[in-house]
DNA sequence: CGAAACATGTAAGAAGTTACATGATTAC
DNA sequence: GTAATCATGTAACTTCTTACATGTTTCG
């Protein structure tokens, strides 16, 4: 069997919504897919270059400034089909979450418990941050109807990642109280 | 930055728990644990044998049967000590969820959101059957309370996916009911 | 006796991370 | 001018998956 790839189709689909430079791709990892997927530019600059030679994208260069060239890459023909393959396919395996800190957990004696009071506090900030910068986001990217309806998408993965992480913090704030009482 | 090597610890808190083979790590990695993390037996034999070289575990040779050889491996004290290091450091980096639909959700052309009816039915039917498998197991494996207090972080862990499952059902049913709308 | 499960390994290759390397542009 | 960010790549290494390879034991 073939493997997957999935990095291709991430590639191919930003594409399509607009002309990108690498570097572009790798800050939408950051800002926007990352919750779901991410990559780094020293996988992203490769496959570009690999999805170029398949013809699945091609690239102009620009020159900025005085000498920088810059390489705006457009998904072909070939690759909207491609893309669309993917994206309408069923999407039978769910993968595993690596969850490190709940991995954890399965290992601490019982009589230990309370030793992870501090950790479980580390966890409630960290996901507490995350969860209002989320929060953030869909506030000032979806301020308006608008931009909803305009990306779609993106306002589905952000209001999963929320009810993702909403469940998340409670679960942990629920079972802090617990190993609170038993310090 | 050396690496995480987070198979090494989820080997070593294994074997602190019981005596195992490698056959019987892979059973706890479909059964157990395979939420949180998964592992072939292609990467479990070649770990066991470089911890064991690294004298955090050893083993012993039981012949089953007339010829079968099981190599039973046990954690040292060593072993033991690097264990509990990891499991009481802070996890300070929260993984990204490699989540292939939720991500083809967020490529979706609003005008297309009707082709995905049937992907949608299929990650409920999906994330269904999974929670019940989980509640099952909930149910079978901790039908007492002495169960659960003998092992805690078992409990713990299965809690944290059947709340996790439950929240993604949630989710993913109230979006169906509005892709359903605009069909 | 035959199938399912048990049991242990290696090989090849893909995917992912961290580090190495270099330089330009922009905003202050 | 200088720091932050933009911008593009490669190298080395770890991790993970799939396939290859082989054989035993248990249960019906």
């Amino acid at each position: 069997m073939a493997k997957k790839n999935t990095l291709k189709y991430i590639i191919l689909g930003l594409l399509e919504k607009q002309e990108s430079t690498g570097y572009d791709i790798k800050k939408i990892f950051e800002d926007e897919i990352g919750e779901f997927w991410r990559s780094n530019h020293s996988q992203i600059y490769p496959e570009l270059k690999k999805l170029e030679e398949q013809r699945l994208i091609s690239f102009r260069v620009e020159i900025v400034g005085s000498k920088l060239e810059k390489k705006y890459y457009t998904i072909t023909d070939e690759g909207k089909a491609e893309l669309k393959e993917w994206i309408f396919a069923p999407t039978p395996e769910l993968l595993a979450t690596k969850d490190e800190f709940i991995l954890k957990l399965y290992f601490i004696d019982n009589k230990e418990a309370g030793k992870l009071v501090k950790r479980f506090e580390e966890q409630i900030v960290l996901h507490q941050e995350k969860l209002e910068h989320l929060k953030f986001r869909m506030q000032t990217v979806f301020a308006s109807q608008k931009e909803k309806e305009l990306n779609y998408g993106h306002y589905l993965i952000l209001d999963h990642a929320i009810n993702r992480e909403e469940g998340y913090l409670l679960w942990l704030k629920d079972q802090y109280i617990h190993i609170k009482k038993d310090e």
